[in-house]
DNA sequence: AGTGCGATTGACT
DNA sequence: GTCAATCGCACTA
């Protein structure tokens, strides 16, 4: 039985953009224990960041690999942008974007806590059990409702959707490899905190 | 214009 | 554990 962890509404502000680490790989560490925030006329859904992944610069695996591209121009806003695509024709992904102006990385969310508006990602969900609401990259985007519709928008402002502060300090962060990727598929580039119960993965990976 | 292939998920043996 | 759904994109011609 891993923590849960309690935020007060309401105390909450956006991550500045002068904060946010330079490189993607501190970035995908700095993001673990902030706050996804998703505002929609049916209310505000929120959750903790609990897992991450690196999309590093010259990484194969990156959609930003082969250059910049319609669907992965948002890879290459300034540090702190959505980055959101369809995956597999059936699950969006939500990437924050990690380097400086006209350079593609990015930082793949995969994972999230519920935290405010539980119902509404389970309507959105279809799924009552809080732990499987935002356990996955195309799950979390799922319960808040994410589609490409906020592909390129700053994160570092209040609005439909944006990254907030957490109260606490992250636990003890877990490090392993990628998960469904083929290319450059050995590189430690995925993050997670170790023993949270709403981290995603074989449990092989999360030790 | 046609082909192959995913940064996944849910259903099923 | 296996496997199909599903579609936008990158690549070839």
């Amino acid at each position: 039985m891993g923590r849960t962890h309690d935020l007060k509404p309401g105390r909450r502000t956006p991550l500045a953009r002068s904060e946010l680490p330079i490189d993607t790989v501190s970035l995908a560490r700095y993001l673990l224990g902030k706050v996804v925030v998703r505002e929609t006329p049916e209310g505000v859904a929120s959750g903790l960041i609990v897992e991450t992944e690196a999309y590093v610069v010259g990484d194969a695996a990156g959609h930003a690999y082969r250059g910049m591209t319609r669907r992965n121009r948002s890879l290459f806003l300034e540090r702190g942008h959505a980055y959101v695509y369809l995956a597999y024709g059936s699950s969006y992904m939500l990437n924050v974007s990690s380097e400086a102006p006209g350079i593609g990385a990015g930082v793949l969310i995969r994972a999230l806590e519920p935290l405010e508006g539980i119902p509404i990602m389970q309507l959105h969900r279809g799924v009552d059990r809080v732990r499987d609401l935002a356990r996955g990259p195309g799950r979390l985007t799922a319960a808040l409702r994410i589609d490409g519709g906020v592909d390129g928008l700053d994160l570092c402002r209040e609005g439909p959707l944006w990254l907030a502060r957490g109260d606490l300090e992250p636990g003890e962060i877990g490090l392993s490899v990628r998960i469904g990727i083929s290319r450059d598929a050995d590189r430690l580039l995925r993050f997670y905190l170790r023993g949270s119960p709403f981290v995603s993965g074989p449990r092989s990976l999360n030790a």
